[in-house]
DNA sequence: GTCTATAGCATGATAGAC
DNA sequence: GTCTATCATGCTATAGAC
């Protein structure tokens, strides 16, 4: 709030003491006018516009189309003129944001890997008891996939579009944040409240597998009525179970 | 063997006593020859060749190249042009085995529907303990992940491009699975050989999940150097500790 | 800052020779 | 049954008026 730049996320105030959506919502700011803006500070050197203002509104509705087009038919498959028409931006227009088709690819998975980077880092520099961090560390990431669910999606599917490089620093953070897991597994161990005989590396990549099915199988779980929340729930009392964790 | 047609699979002999992936080979044909027959068998509609012989064999070749290109750059993104160069086939003589493009990636699609529903059906009709038929289930679906791993990869990533009717095939399919799963573990429960307080179709979903993750990252087991049959282990005990089972 | 018009090229598909 | 040649269309991207 004072001297953080806008491209940093706010600390997380009050989390994960109450990890209730509404208290994640109002810890970090991934919804709205700050994420355009955060956008707008990835992705601004590849736009012809300087204007901020209109710049904002405009970058929201491509984002959007492009979501709502790429996420139905494909990316790839999603027409520069498909996108003009939806967004109501004539050709030439949407060149002046863009800059090309696969900077704006680029610039999605820029802002997802930046957003999980800065809440994650937030937690991880939280002194946190192994039961309290894997909470947060679920919980957090859950909220993030279900905010931003059409930018996850988009990832994770049109991962093989993008070049070599950003496909590989997707991968690198999906084995960081296996890493991550693996390590509160391994400190609850140390500090005798989880227990675990058997491969730590499998379970903590089948609990990063679990957290992805929320943007993965969205169609799944709104056709059970299932919300985050009680998926939330649901993910973390299974992974508790596994780590033989007594509650009392 | 005597009157079963040559688009249906061996029955599961000896399958599952054992559930090496030896026994699964040897068990149901999915590679080499038998697998080229069956895709003759589905697509063989809207080819222009009759002569089986050297159908097949360039059949093969124009679906592993496929899988080459569209597994690695996406089905949309990859040109015929690409494919006939790859393959070493004119554009002309692909389009006398194709089709056309998207009957090519209907076919995938149909061949893999077709290969899990026989075998998950041959499974169901054996009448096996909750157990046992569990066991069985969790093994052959991996195995089948495994042997025809570019195969399930192209259905899930390459879904959306799919016909509508198509798509939902493939989703019916998945819930099927899932309500296989809950059958069992309700049977189980009912029988008294498994114990699970919470939400059974959460956990017949996880199932799932996890055992698509097999074709879904691969990179990423390869890189940790586990086999098959260690990730089926797991993932057969990982359920059984959810379930509660104690062996023995 | 937004538009129209168009360049330049790649694509899916087919016709017809052999 | 396989090839070459070609068609019609759609694509990304840009130039230049306003």
């Amino acid at each position: 709030m004072d001297s953080a730049g806008a491209n940093t996320l706010s600390p997380a105030q009050g989390w994960p003491i109450d990890t209730s959506m509404e208290a994640f919502r109002a810890a970090w700011e991934l919804e709205g006018e700050p994420l355009w803006q955060r956008v707008f500070d990835v992705h601004h050197e590849r736009m012809q516009i300087k204007n901020g203002k209109t710049a904002v509104k405009n970058l929201q509705k491509i984002f959007d189309c492009t979501f709502r087009l790429a996420n139905s038919q494909g990316f790839h498959s999603m027409s520069l003129r498909d996108l003009s028409r939806e967004t109501g931006i004539s050709m030439g227009g949407l060149y002046a944001y863009i800059g090309s088709k696969s900077d704006l690819a680029s610039a999605i998975e820029s802002v997802v890997r930046s957003t999980i980077d800065d809440v994650l880092s937030d937690i991880n520099a939280q002194q946190l008891s192994p039961y309290q961090h894997l909470k947060a560390v679920i919980y957090a990431d859950l909220y993030m996939n279900h905010i931003m669910h059409p930018w996850y999606y988009f990832c994770f599917i049109e991962a093989k579009g993008l070049d070599k490089e950003q496909r590989e620093a997707a991968m690198n953070m999906e084995l960081q944040f296996d890493q991550g897991l693996h390590d509160i597994f391994s400190k609850g161990i140390e500090a005798g409240v989880f227990r675990y005989e058997g491969n730590l590396a499998l379970l903590a990549a089948s609990t990063t597998a679990m957290l992805q099915q929320w943007y993965l199988k969205r169609w799944k779980f709104l056709q059970r009525g299932v919300t985050v929340t009680e998926y939330a729930d649901f993910a973390f009392n299974q992974l508790l179970n596994n780590l033989s964790y007594q509650s009392k």
